[in-house]
DNA sequence: TGTACATCAGTGAACGCGCGTTCACTGATGTAC
DNA sequence: TGTACATCAGTGAACGCGCGTTCACTGATGTAC
């Protein structure tokens, strides 16, 4: 196997030019960005677009996939930061960086956990890198069980189901804990990154702090 | 006076038709819905709605009002339906109410909580239907104060600031509660609602029943 | 109650625009011998 | 190393489409006297 062609090396850059210019038109136009000013921003003419997506809807769900990479990403690398002993600073970093990730790229958040595009369905590819930032919530109280709280018996049969899918999964109360921490983490960014909290909160970035703690407390994460 | 003419009232009429048109294509096109395919459905040419609404924006407004005043309505009426003294009851009926709400009308949910609109900015007379929500759970917790919690203070200055505009306003222990229940309530709704629970929990209902009760006790309110 | 005029709803044509996608093509890069 | 052929990137024109808004118009409803 020869050293990869010039050609491919090219192709792997332009391809990257063009979703750098499709991220920056996401700002603008939201999920309705246009293929052909992409392509004229990008310098080419819009047919040859297609040389690189097959649709623009295969260019949308290449945003898609890689805005959820960036941001679990992200939200990883600041967990990972912190010493392992300290769940509760682990979860503030890691909520925080979420919120810091959705504030830098707004468009891009939205397009993932904004309203769903009518006509448009996310393909299977798109769910690993949807639920990293869940797995990582579940690894920290792993480590840091929270006390069993009764659930709903439909809702313990859910969390049951969860489990026998994916054998290294953790105890029902784990798991339910995990799950209420995430929906309401990306609940509260959701609703900040979309102006919700606008001419109520100024200090919104202690807020979201002061709310993670809240939800740190309802999982019995310890203090230092 | 003389009693409406026969003209303003077809105007009303026809007006309000307008509006069920449109809102029925917002479940199919969301924010993007097409002035010419509303006129096209209410039988009219493109040119006639302009006699009933200046520009496309104003059409926007008016369904962006409506549905804000009805999901405040769908809540404060569940809310009053249950006795006085029960506050963690009205709680879950309001919750219920706008979980209910949102999953009937998504289109309109995720218009007024879903993704910004690109180029669009609500008008100023969208804020106070906006908060309905926040104002009758502010109520229930009034009459049932939580306990304080330490809050940064940066946050309880907004908080103070709040009130300040705001004479009937409570004291910053129910102000900041209010607002973590809303947050999570709302961030919750737009969660289930845009479908990212999907896959995932199938007893969605008993699971927000499950979340609405987490945040109660969050709020201590007293079970019956 | 009847008439003259003003207001308003709705029509139809036109404006200038941008869109996603297809297709036949040219010319450069890569591959096999 | 050189040649013949295959692959691929990018062009330019065209397709058929829908969009928001404007304008001069007709005819019906409302108002003042």
């Amino acid at each position: 196997m020869a050293t990869r062609t010039l050609r491919a090396r090219v192709r792997e850059e332009i391809t990257e030019e063009i979703l750098a210019v499709a991220r920056r038109h996401l700002a603008t136009d939201g999920a309705n960005l246009s293929l052909r000013a992409v392509a004229r921003d990008a310098g080419m003419v819009p047919s040859a677009l297609y040389r690189y997506f097959p649709s623009r809807d295969a260019l949308l769900t290449a945003l898609i996939t890689e805005a959820y990479q960036s941001l679990a990403a992200a939200a990883e690398d600041a967990e990972a930061a912190v010493s392992r002993d300290r769940p509760r600073a682990r979860w503030l970093a890691l909520g925080n960086a979420v919120r810091t990730w959705a504030l830098k790229h707004p468009a891009e958040y939205a397009l993932i956990y904004g309203s769903p595009v009518p006509g448009y369905a996310a393909p299977p590819d798109t769910v690993a890198p949807a639920s990293r930032v869940l797995i990582t919530i579940i690894t920290i109280l792993s480590e840091h069980p929270p006390a069993a709280r009764p659930l709903p018996p439909a809702v313990e049969a859910d969390f049951r189901h969860l489990r026998a899918q994916w054998p290294e999964a953790p105890a029902e109360p784990v798991l339910a804990t995990a799950f209420t921490l995430w929906t309401q983490l990306l609940g509260l960014t959701t609703f900040e990154s979309f102006g919700r909290l606008d001419n109520l909160i100024e200090a919104r970035a202690d807020y979201f702090t002061h709310q993670l703690d809240v939800m740190a407390d309802l999982a019995s994460l310890p203090e230092d």
